[in-house]
DNA sequence: GAAACCGGTTACCTATGGGAAACTACCCAT
DNA sequence: ATGGGTAGTTTCCCATAGGTAACCGGTTTC
């Protein structure tokens, strides 16, 4: 009889700790945009709204917002003549990158598997 | 002046990987239930509704239902006098352990940063 | 002074996700 | 025959996510 299993301490804490990352990750955007930001190094809003495939400026903005909230990404507003703004990841979004490599892997390797069996 | 960034044919791959496999895990609970059942082994229903905290039988259901399609779990009917039904995942399904392990690992440091910034 | 680019915001609408509670159907024990 | 356990399904309802489109203030260019 299998009981309490989520009821460990160790457990819970797991179980927390994967509400915290999901909640900050959640949304359509959020991937991609990390995604291109480490690609791209610093990018500005409209960079971002045309290498972003389908955003809407509201989400970007949004997104955005949200991320520079949780500290990852990082807005800086030049004194240009139309101002500028630029966007970069922050080296704590940075640590971000093994979970999105294991996603991308996983999901690759799942195309692979549906491919294989000609399902 | 960054430019096709997400155009070339690596990152696309990427993309659609990640999109499809944030598909396939989407919504608040395919985390909770994958990792009850990892540590649990093979469980009935009634197990799970007991030790997902929270979860509504609709919502257990349709996303028990969702994963079988996908092949991360299996599902058996045994026939016992009350029929009971277990509950397992699959050894496909266990391959996204190390997704779950970054995400884990990363809400916890998550957490731990907060707290040693008294933020 | 009209158009066009920057970095957004606002209003409006719809689709989906997800919760609560009732209901089904079958079986067992009292 | 009543209550409880099994494994769900169905209905209804609400909140949120996300899309479209218009708008805004500022600046540069024509």
């Amino acid at each position: 009889m299998k009981q309490n299993i989520n009821s460990t301490a160790g457990c819970k804490v797991r179980i927390t700790a994967i509400k915290d990352a999901m909640e900050i990750l959640s949304g359509k955007w959020k991937f991609h945009i990390l995604g291109t930001l480490m690609e791209g190094g610093k990018m500005r809003f409209m960079d971002l709204i045309r290498e972003v495939d389908g955003i809407a400026a509201k989400m970007l903005s949004k997104e955005l917002q949200d991320m520079e909230m949780n500290r990852l990404v990082s807005r800086t507003v030049l004194n240009t003549k139309p101002v500028t703004v630029e966007y970069e990841i922050t080296e704590y979004g940075k640590t971000l990158s093994p979970i999105i490599d294991e996603i991308a892997k996983w999901g690759i390797a799942y195309r692979n598997s549906i491919y294989s069996q000609a399902e």
